[in-house]
DNA sequence: CGGCCGATCCACT
DNA sequence: GTGGATCGGCCGA
């Protein structure tokens, strides 16, 4: 089942943030498919989060985004190098956004691995924001798409979240103060990350 | 318009 | 454990 609007548009970014663990992200790029299980996810809660960048209410052209109704993706360059891959959740003009920090491949290994340059996979290949994208071959032009739309054509590119009943059942759930957000004074502390471990 | 810096990653020591 | 890559966004002048 795709997730649908109403999974986004709901006020708790924080609780988005959790229930997204387990769920698988897809990516249809160039005819290929790729995916993998969401096993790491951080909220940012928008104009009062000083790590958000629509914290005291910035708003810019790429933030924009994070300003529309939730389901959509806000994906932005990071260190010139890394386009970091966010869902946009809550209703129109709250901008709470969840970014995904690690998957574990369920589609398209081959794909994945080339995209990395891997030869080999390890359970750390896809584990960082920037990797993520890269296995998933997203890329920050992409901000803006649509995340409850499946492609109709293997010509239509898309990223999209689908429900597959993952069991969860062997694992445990960890959460912890955001990584690399030391600069958002009280808010740096916040436990707004959450991580999936094997029992 | 200039300058600083980042929700990171990897190679190298 | 550390430092360099790399460049768009943002802010202040």
């Amino acid at each position: 089942m795709v997730l649908p609007r109403c999974f986004y548009i709901r006020s708790d970014v924080v609780a988005i943030a959790r229930e997204l663990l387990g769920k698988t992200l897809y990516s249809q790029v160039d005819g290929i498919l790729t995916g993998g299980i969401i096993t790491e996810t951080e909220a940012y809660a928008g104009i009062t989060d000083r790590a958000s960048h629509a914290w005291n209410g910035r708003r810019t052209e790429r933030t924009e985004i994070m300003y529309g109704a939730g389901g959509t993706a806000y994906i932005y360059l990071c260190y010139g190098v890394h386009s970091l891959f966010n869902v946009v959740t809550n209703r129109k003009e709250i901008p709470h956004a969840v970014l995904v920090r690690a998957i574990q491949p369920v589609e398209g290994m081959a794909a994945i691995l080339e995209r990395l340059g891997k030869k080999k996979y390890d359970n750390r290949i896809t584990s960082g924001p920037g990797k993520v994208t890269k296995a998933l071959g997203i890329h920050y032009s992409q901000t803006g798409a649509d995340l409850t739309k499946k492609p109709s054509g293997l010509q239509e590119n898309a990223i999209w979240i689908e429900d597959r009943k993952f069991d969860l059942s062997e694992y445990r759930l960890e959460v912890t103060p955001r990584i690399g957000v030391s600069y958002a004074g009280k808010d740096a502390g916040l436990p707004f990350r959450f991580l999936l471990h094997i029992k």
